[in-house]
DNA sequence: CATACATATGAACATATGCTCATATATAGT
DNA sequence: ACTATATATGAGCATATGTTCATATGTATG
């Protein structure tokens, strides 16, 4: 193929795109991404539940935060995060059913 | 929720799941698959397409294929490469669908 | 078999990443 | 205001990652 036969990816999406899997390519935050799709929770929850500590969840939710892949909602002391990304939850589920049917 | 009730990955999903992501988290290897998406291309084609060194594009290739990600052919000197997993193309054309329509 | 060409590979290096530890901030109750 | 609880954050450290450089391997051809 030619040169200018290709279709060539804008260097915006290239980096947007290696973004996203970056995000989706650490264990810690793919189980914390997978248990906020099941249900809302507090911070002290998910690391109890993932058995990690509460900075360790800390920094992972600060970067989901930054790049709007969560949400949170306070109550009182408690904050409470969710799934603010329904097409990256998407490529997550798909990952994941593919792995687990082969 | 309570702690029974939670649907877990089993530690072999997630480390499946972290590697195909990890894969796509580098720009370059999404230029090469995105690439070879398109077109089977040899290594030497695919350095210069990408302006990258001969040698980066081998280690990559290397790797790429190590996760059968990739495939080759050889005819004489030349080894022509192509993508052999189409669910990490689908994965991969989603992100970018994704990402140019937003 | 010597040479040229295509590709692969190992070592070294710089940068990125994810954790821990210590500490800071925010909110509620007394 | 003091204390306890929940969460956030900065520094430091160990490991992982992607590239380059030099060199090795494999294949065709004279």
């Amino acid at each position: 193929m030619k040169m200018e036969d290709h279709s060539f990816l804008k260097s915006e999406t290239i980096e947007n795109v290696s973004q996203i899997f970056k995000v989706l390519s650490d264990p810690t935050r793919i189980k914390i991404l997978y248990l906020l799709s099941q249900e809302e929770c507090n911070v002290n929850h998910i690391a109890e539940v993932l058995e990690m500590s509460q900075s360790a969840v800390s920094h992972q939710l600060s970067m989901l935060r930054n790049l709007r892949l969560v949400k949170y909602r306070r109550e009182g002391k408690t904050l409470f995060y969710s799934c603010d990304d329904e097409h990256v939850i998407s490529l997550l589920k798909q990952a994941i059913d593919h792995s687990e049917h082969h």
